[in-house]
DNA sequence: TGGAACATGTAAGGGGTTACATGATTCA
DNA sequence: TGAATCATGTAACCCCTTACATGTTCCA
């Protein structure tokens, strides 16, 4: 159930039609959650029945139009819900591992290959992560929002660097066994 | 697609039973996946019917009795094309940051104290997994199998360190907020 | 004016979660 | 023999993914 409160905390920061959702997911939000266009539509239109959102006055009635949704106090209501809710972390998923410890049974194959791609593709966000935060928070913010927005933007960051980290480890020892010529990359 | 990649690899390790493999994921397997055992129970009916497994000779046809599943020549054909596929890494899905997020708009709340509860479930954790490490690699492990089944443990290892670092990191800057009073805990 | 890009929406299929059900085993 | 536990299994619901469909706007 992150997905609509996800969405309630995007159109209070701003009102946004669901193509701008979309986006701002594709960027800020994503960090720690990805949702295509047809789950957010979807969602914006239980919102709206539930009437937790509405859709801004002059919004148009007509499909391929521009609809503005706005929050309404139901909705703020139930997003202070849920942020002080109590919930227990869930265990990561990530289909990487699993395919390293198949590959430990069935052989590696070209695993370390991907391996390294995986790395380079973390890598390259990384570096697209630490753009936003010298472009977005070039000094200490001031606002609560602002150093919320900032600290979880530092989440993606931890998370992508302990991937490479990992990676790079992973990397370094099996291409040794793979090659037995020392490491590789 | 990952549960029965991750059924077979387990069954490769080791022919087991539902409920076998259900104890299994949440231990070691649990590093990056999780899953009841209703859903393993289906996936093994799946892969059954799809003669990628195969009950154990002698296994039980009632209900209520054991039955140990091995894995065929074609499950591990399977799993090799899976390890050798290319797919490109997944956004990290969790909860935790967009509720931070979230307190950034409609206010804080307890959010600051469920920031420590889930930090101290991670170090509690943690040292599990650390425990994990000196009981089953207390020297250089000798076979390819062992060597990245350890990998996958210190993978895991690290995600956790991650989270308690951050976690630490935002109780830190935000109970100075909450309270104006410096950092508590 | 016609094609490309944009915006919204529908539908099908699969995986995950939760609640519940049934047979077997164990043991007081 | 009856309750507790174990092992397997069924069912319903919801979310996510993918493919496809329809209307609008922009612009060469």
């Amino acid at each position: 159930m992150s997905l609509p409160h996800a969405i309630l905390t995007a159109l209070l920061e701003k009102p946004s039609s669901g193509s701008e959702l979309t986006r701002r997911f594709d960027r800020s939000i994503g960090y720690f959650w990805s949702a295509t266009h047809q789950q957010i539509y979807r969602e914006l239109g239980k919102l709206e029945r539930a009437e937790l959102i509405r859709t801004l006055p002059g919004g148009a009635p007509t499909r391929g139009q521009k609809k503005e949704y706005e929050v309404l106090a139901a909705g703020r209501e139930e997003l202070v819900r849920w942020v002080d809710r109590r919930e227990d972390p869930k265990v990561a998923r990530d289909p990487l591992p699993l395919r390293l410890r198949a590959a430990g049974v069935v052989g590696l194959g070209d695993l370390v290959d991907e391996l390294r791609r995986h790395r380079d593709l973390h890598r390259d966000r990384l570096e697209e992560y630490r753009e936003f935060e010298r472009r977005d928070y070039p000094a200490e913010p001031a606002t609560r929002q602002e150093r919320v927005q900032w600290l979880v933007l530092r989440g993606g960051i931890d998370m992508e660097a302990g991937w490479i980290s990992w990676l790079t480890r992973a990397v370094d020892e099996l291409s040794e066994e793979a090659s037995g010529r020392g490491p590789r990359s």
